[in-house]
Formats: C-alpha cells, structure tokens, sequence
RNA sequence: GCCUGGGUGGCGGAAUUGGUAGACGCAAGGGACUUAAAAUCCCUCGGUCCUUGAGGCUGUGCGGGUUCAAUUCCCGCCCCAGGCACCA
C-alpha cells in the first residue's frame, strides 16, 4: 500500500470533527493549559506564515493534550480593520460580507492543516455579541478617566482619511497604504494607558516566560528616564522656561535655549515683533516636515531666531532662544537646553549660529579648548567652568546638582517617559463603534448599558472620498440624550482594532457568555492566564503592551484574576524565500518563473535576494497547492524541520520533497513489516537482548528522550524531527529477522510504534493512520505521551577521546563505569599516545567524565 | 546614530553547562535493482598537503586574550538582519 496523504488525510480530519477530539471543558480535576496563536485577519487566504505559526502551535496543544492536561486551543478572527472597507470601495462589496466569505475560505483551509482547534468557541471581533462588551467596558473605563477625549495633533493619512497612531506610521508613511502622513488637529478618544505605566514596566522583570528581546523592546518603548525640570527666568519678563533634562551635570555648559518650532511658546514669544512673519513661516515649513525626517541624524538642523533671551539659572548668563526643527514638542517640555559642547546636534547647532561654546566636562588628563573643538566631547569627564562643583566626576555629580537645584527652588527631580496614551479613535465605518453621545446641554454621554451594543449599522455608503462614513448616516447619529432626553448627536468613531485583539483570549474562555460583563469570571480563573502564547515578532511591543494594558484594566474592574495575560511568549521569525525577475515584466511569482523562464517573454529570470514572503514581491507559495501536491503532513513537518521557530524560515522547495521523502519512508518501513509484526506482543519487561537488537532497544528509548525534551524545553522541533529520523534509519539497517523471531519482531514493532507516536503532534494524519494499521483502535491523538526507560536508554560503553595538549589524538572504548584513574592509565598505554609522548614531559592528566583525557605535555 | 539579535560546509541547520565541530536533511558524486527511466535501497561527501594513513596541517566573520581545552567566556573590529526616538 501506497503513502496517499490526500486520501487519509481528510478522512481523520473528518473523524476529528466528527467525535468533537478537540473540544474541551473547565475540568477541575485536570491540569489545564491554555495555548493560543495570534488570531489571524481574514484577509482572503491563509499564508505561509500562518502554516508556521499555527503548526508550531498545534504541535505544542497535541503534546500537551498527550502529556494529560485540559488544553485550550481556540481560534477566532480578527474580523475589524481598513482591507475589508477598501474592499468594499473597490469590488462593492460590504465589507461583512467580503469578510464573512473570507472567513468561510480561512475555515476551510485552516481545518484541512488538521489543527487541534476547540472550533465551538470560534468567535469573531466584528459580531455585535463580541463588540458589545468592549462597548461596555469603554463605559466603564470612561466612568473611571481611563478612556477620555482630547483635542490633539495626529497623523493623518489622506488616502485612508484616518487618523493614524504614532506608532503606527512608517518612516513618515500610512502603515497601511504607504501615503505620506499629514499633521491635523481632531477630538480624539484615548485610553490612558499611562496610568499603568509603572505597572507595566515593573512586570517587564516579572515575565521570566518572554524572551529577553521582546522585554527589553518594551522597556525603551516606555522609555522611563529620571532627570530634572529646570526653570530658565526670562531674562526681560517674568515667567521661565521649563526644561526636562537628564544632564544636568552640563548645566553650566547651556549657552542656549532651543524650543520646538510647534510649540506655543515660539508664536507668544515673537508676538508683534519684527520678525514675527518670518518666524511663522518657519513654523509652517518645519510642521510640513516629515517627524521622522527632521529628527533623524543626517538631517539638515534648522533655527530661527526668536529676538528673545532666558538666563541660565546657574550662571545667570544671557541664552539666546531659537525654534528648532530636531526638538520634539511631546517630548518633556518641549524645550531643550542647549548644550554645545558636550551634545553633537547642539554642537552643529551652535557653529551654525556662531553661539558660545563654554567646556564644563574635561576628560581626565586632557584639556579640552572649546576654540578648537571639532566635535562634541559626549564621554564622561571632571567638572570645570562648573562652580562648587568643579573637580567632581560628571557621573558623580547629578544627584548633588539635583539637590543644589530643589533647594534654591530652581528646579525639581522629575521622572520622563517616554510612552504616550493610546489614541484608539478612528474616523471608520468597519469596526466597533463608541459608545459615547453628544448632547449639546449635557456634553459627552454614555450610552446606557441596557442600550447596548451600539451596532454598527449596514446601510452606509462607502466611497473614495473617504470622511466618516457613520457620520454621513442620519439615522445613526441622531439620537437621544440618555440624561436629559433631547436631541443628540453619536459619536462616529470607531475603535482601533487593537482593543478587540487586547482581550480576545479572554472571550475564547466563555465565548457564549451573553450576560453581563460577557466574561465568565468562574471559567476564566480556570483558563487564564495562557500558557503559551505564539506569534510573529513584528507584535513585540504594540499588540502585546496593550494587551498588557488592557488585562489589568479588566482586573482593576474586577471581570478577571491575573495581572498579565500571558506567561510565557515564544516569537516566531518570518518566512523568507528568494525573489525572482524578469527584466521586462518584474517581479515573477513561482509559478510565473518555472524553468527559469518568465513565462511571458521567455527571458531568463534573474534570482534575487532572499526577503520575507510578501504579495508585492511575489515570493510567496501558495499553501493549498502544497497540500494539494504532498498533503498538510508534508507542510507542516517542512516548517517545523527547516529552522528552530525563533529563526527565520528560508523556503525551500527541495527541501519540501525531502520531508515528503521521510513520511514516505516510515510509511513504506511500517508496511513492510506490517504482517509480521501485527499480532506480535509488547517485548516482556526483563527480557534480554543482544546485539543490533539490543542497540535498536537503547535508540528506541533514547528518541524518546531527546524527543520529549526537544519538544517540551525547548520547541526545537528540527531536532526532535532529526531524532525520529535516525531512529527509522535505525530500523532499516536491522537484518530482516525471521517471520517467527517474536523476540526482533517485538524490538522492532517497539521501535516502529515509538517513532509513530513520538510524530502524532508533528504529522497527525499519517500517525493516526498507521496507528489504526498497527492495530489500535483508539485515536492516536488521545494516546499517552510515551516514557522512556532509563536503564534501556543508558550507554554501556562510552568513546572516550585522547588529547594531547587539547589536540584530538586518539579514542577509546571503554566501560561507562570504568575507573577514572584506570581510564587515564590505558589512556597513556595507547599505542598512539606512547610514540607521540616520546620524549616529553607528562605534566598533567586532565580526565572528564564520559568525555575525554587531556594529557599536558611539553617537549625537552 | 542608538537598541536588539545574528555570522558554523555548496545550502538549511546540529553541537542543551568551556570538553570529539559539522547530527539530521537538501544538493552533489558513486554503487545495487531495472531492457531503460522514475521510484527505492546502500555508500562517499569542510578545505588542503603528502609518503593515501585508523595520516599531517588547517577550519565556526576578522584580530587579540583567558584556559590543559573556546563555535561557547572576555576585549577590540568588520559584516548582515530586525526595531527605533537626535528623548535632551
């Protein structure tokens, strides 16, 4: 019998379904786990990347379920967002339904994988029975000053005609649509994010279960800096201005003041004066800038003079002021002292503008002369020009000039971060609206929760022409004021999409939960937080920090027990495949390129570089014709054997047959010997064997060993998959033994069954397959992990290896309890070793166990 | 520029705590089977040198260091990838 994935494959798949081999219950005898894979957008199709994140997840829920635990393993769809109203706009079609259909494809494809997915808790963020409770808790977060409107610059993408996060433009471009990003001032809805900061950076060192990397990204994004607000008094006014710095050691250095060219203080400054006009018109140029552009290193540093002067608060020296075009207005203050000796772009600055360059931090041992300084000296130094301070080490002083400043009130210890509130306002029609009216009597008020949900209504026009299609709907907006009853107006934004993706995994706990708050607080004690949480690593620091975020709001609401969602955090690297081009008609996808031709002109394709599987670039496989041409086994050991999951995948379509190749051979072994070894008994305990038997035996159980512990510390999959390998290997190079050998037989079937078991998470379809054939009628899925014995898998002997001088010069074979000082004698009677020491010094035997002898020699 | 990863054969990768570098797979080469091909099974496979051996030398981005012993630890440098905020 032939290996024809198609034909098994969706026969077990069926079964699966079929006897519900997935679903589970809050079982408080059990141990559970809950695994979770980032829910995907129903963009259409799945991707490679899917198959990877979810194999690599579905491994981890099958292992888990064998080992005995309840384990959660749900899926559901991230069913808000911009493509489905794009969509919408270009192939009218409403996007519920463009959605809908997508979700439908998804289904198909993600159940033909074989994922172990509890599909009765499936839910979808774009249903009013999810959105309703985020409504509701928004009410909730209003009522407590967590969620609040501010009027406030954003980032504007004129295509998407939407605000965008700051956070969310790239490189000075919409994240989605690549347009450049406009400044506009809009009401927005914030969710105060800020309140937990401290929280949220103190369990940055309280989640031993997130790679080192993701937590540090976090850290910086908060960015938490101690520092001082110093007052710098005008020097022909009253009034000050505050500066945030973290140096103040330089202070006495500062000859300058620099403020943001949008920040208030440059209009009232130059109110009425000459160069009033002028001043203007940079600021109009500077706040058409792009943000990114202007604050990156090579960019040109551009001032204007505002005919003003502050003191410096220590030296009581004139500082001219300037607007500049690198000082950020929300940042601190959004004024910075200058310091032009010991900071480069102040350096750059004061050269520019011909200003005083006074050296307050002298490098020990050297003197620096401000005249000939051709750079900032930014490195740590002894005070000079510094006051009572000088001689002191620059490191040393900040505290003692903190002090001097708080008790001569000139200014206060502060603490910076650099995180802002989380604007979730959209002006969009697809995604879950906000429960908030606007009644011209009473202000902003909430809709009453016995009003809810606030369903997002079907008849909208959507257009090119962009603008709030909500706030176009009169039926939507107009409405009444719940407090006082007269006319009202609804807002008509929408909420970002990372509010339903901050709490999904809350839902798929109780995902039926129709009353109040919508979360089942008995269930989600028995399921939160998760246990493993998989995704790309392109969510490090937005969608995890608000989850993050939002999980101790909800526990502050008291609707769920635990301080952070999820315990332990594996990233998964991106999938990679090589570009290919035609010189006429660009990028080519696979299909386009076959023989190294392009297929429309016949040219030769020119190969590229290896970049992440993108649509743009065409390097993407597409997953159904994988399963169609080797089956969803073939896909999924792929991904798992070409990379650890962290790494980067570089997609190989030889390598592709390769795994096809292998579930061939266990498949071909397990049919040749299927006869004879169908009704031979389990080998008896103590039964002794010899030989290439014995050998067999001993792989046997070490496989399962590395296995386990390939899979359970450490998600190495490739080298769990390496190991079932050489164990079939193993069983090949055995003799063929005789039909009535039950003794081999029984060594061998043992061997076979191990690789078959210790593969069921990996590939499910052809274990459960060969399982049956093997003559077991339970689900292989349901079978216990298998134990190792550790007296079978224990070496007998061991290769010791002879250095000498650290250098490889010999082995040998001997007991594994051999005598260390017996090993070190025979090590220096090995014939080798005895004609290369002739004549030298034996200065030292270094022995370590089971592993080698050094012997340090030195030549007369 | 800063932060965070990383650099091992022709390729993907392995070596878990300083102890035999290159497991496993791909590609390549050879053999068996076959009329032939495919498939399958078996063998070889870092480089180099010679005296062809159970051989010598060399080899984990480069240069140093610590150590009996370094892919692994330390210092300096180069390159690649991802992230970013000139954060005062």
């Amino acid at each position: 019998m032939k290996y024809e994935p198609l034909v098994i494959e969706e026969k077990w798949q069926k079964k699966w379904e079929d006897e519900k081999a997935f679903k589970v219950t809050e079982d408080p005898q059990k141990k559970k786990y809950y695994l979770l894979e980032m829910f995907p957008y129903p963009s259409g199709k799945i991707h490679i990347g899917h198959v990877r994140n979810y194999t690599i997840g579905d491994v981890v829920a099958r292992y888990k379920h064998m080992k005995g635990f309840n384990v959660l393993h749900p899926m559901g769809w991230d069913s808000f967002g911009l493509p489905a109203e794009n969509a919408a706009i270009e192939h009218k079609i409403h996007p519920a339904k463009w959605t809908n259909e997508n979700i439908n494809h998804m289904k198909k494809q993600l159940k033909r994988m074989g994922f172990s997915y509890d599909w009765d808790r499936e839910i979808s963020t774009c249903e009013p029975k999810y959105y309703r409770w985020e409504q509701l808790f928004f009410i909730w977060m209003y009522e407590k000053g967590l969620a609040y409107k501010k009027r406030s610059t954003v980032n504007f993408c004129s295509k998407c005609d939407t605000v965008l996060a700051n956070e969310q433009v790239e490189s000075g471009l919409c994240w989605r649509c690549s347009t450049e990003v406009q400044e506009k001032v809009l009401d927005q809805w914030f969710f105060k994010i800020t309140a937990y900061i401290e929280e949220l950076l103190e369990y940055c060192d309280k989640l031993p279960g997130w790679p080192e990397r993701v937590m540090t990204m976090q850290k910086n994004w908060i960015g938490k800096s101690y520092g001082c607000e110093v007052d710098f008094p005008m020097a022909d006014s009253n009034g000050a201005i505050k500066v945030f710095t973290t140096r103040q050691d330089t202070l006495f250095g500062a000859t300058f003041m620099l403020v943001a060219a949008e920040h208030p203080l440059v209009m009232q400054l130059t109110k009425g004066k000459a160069i009033e006009k002028d001043v203007l018109q940079f600021v109009e140029k500077v706040k058409k800038q792009d943000k990114l552009m202007r604050t990156s290193e090579y960019y040109e540093k551009e001032g204007l003079f505002l005919d003003a002067y502050c003191k410096n608060p220590l030296t009581g020296q004139g500082m001219p002021i300037f607007a500049a075009n690198f000082v950020l207005a929300d940042y601190g203050t959004g004024c910075v002292m200058a310091v032009p000796t010991h900071d480069q772009r102040d350096f750059e600055f004061a050269k520019k503008f011909n200003l005083p360059l006074i050296v307050v931090i002298q490098p020990k041992g050297k003197t620096l002369d401000a005249e000939k300084m051709a750079e900032a000296y930014v490195d740590e130094g002894i005070l000079v020009n510094s006051g009572q301070f000088d001689g002191m080490e620059n490191t040393k002083v900040l505290e003692a000039i903190a002090d001097f400043l708080e008790t001569q009130g000139k200014g206060k210890r502060t603490i910076q971060y650099r995180l802002r509130d989380w604007g979730i306002s959209r002006q969009r029609y697809w995604g879950a609206p906000i429960p908030m009216i606007n009644c011209d009597k009473c202000g902003i008020v909430p809709v009453d929760e016995k009003d809810l949900p606030v369903v997002l209504p079907e008849n909208v026009k959507l257009s090119t022409e962009g603008g709030s299609p909500l706030a176009a709907l009169k039926e939507f907006v107009d409405t009444t004021c719940p407090k006082c009853g007269g006319k009202a107006a609804r807002e008509t934004d929408t909420m970002d999409t990372f509010v339903e993706s901050s709490w999904y995994f809350d839902r798929y706990c109780s995902p039926d939960c129709d009353t109040k708050p919508g979360l089942d607080r008995k269930k989600l004690d028995y399921w939160m937080p998760v246990d493993q949480y998989i995704g790309g690593i392109e969510h490090a620091i937005l969608h995890l920090l608000y989850s993050r975020f939002y999980t101790k709001v909800l526990r502050d609401f008291g609707v769920i027990g635990v301080d952070e969602p999820f315990t332990n955090l594996l990233t998964q690297g991106m999938v990679c495949k090589e570009t290919m081009k035609c010189k006429e008609h660009g990028y080519l996808f696979p299909e386009q390129a076959a023989d190294g031709k392009c297929h429309i002109c016949g040219k030769d394709v020119i190969i590229g570089k290896t970049e992440k599987m993108s649509k743009s670039l065409k390097n993407v496989i597409d997953p159904d014709y994988l399963i169609k041409t080797y089956g969803a086994d073939t896909a999924r050991i792929f991904c798992l054997f070409a990379a650890p999951p962290e790494k980067d995948l570089e997609w190989s379509d030889q390598g592709v047959e390769g795994s096809f190749r292998f579930l061939s051979r266990l498949w071909r072994i397990c049919d040749e010997y299927l006869e004879d070894i169908k009704a031979v008994n389990p080998l008896p305990s103590g039964v002794g064997l010899e030989g290439e038997l014995k050998g067999l035996r001993r792989k046997t159980h070490q496989t399962i060993r590395k296995v386990t512990i390939d899979i359970e510390d450490r998600f190495h999959f490739n080298t769990a998959i390496s190991a079932v390998m050489e164990l079939v290997n193993a069983v090949y190079q055995i003799k063929r033994p005789a039909s009535d050998d039950k003794i081999a037989l029984a060594t061998i079937r043992e061997a076979l069954e191990a690789a078959v078991i210790l593969l069921v998470p990996i590939v499910p379809h052809i274990t459960e397959e060969l399982w049956q054939m093997l003559g077991h009628k339970t689900l292989a899925a349901d079978i216990s992990w298998p134990q190792f014995d550790p007296a079978v898998a224990s070496e007998e002997e061991m290769t010791i290896v002879v250095q000498i001088n650290g250098k490889l010069r010999s082995r040998m074979t001997v007991a594994v309890d051999e005598d260390p000082e017996k090993i070190k004698a025979d090590a220096l009677a090995d014939e080798k070793i005895i004609s290369l020491l002739s004549g030298a010094n034996v200065l030292k035997v270094i022995y370590v166990p089971k592993k080698l002898v050094n012997i340090v020699a030195q030549h007369k």
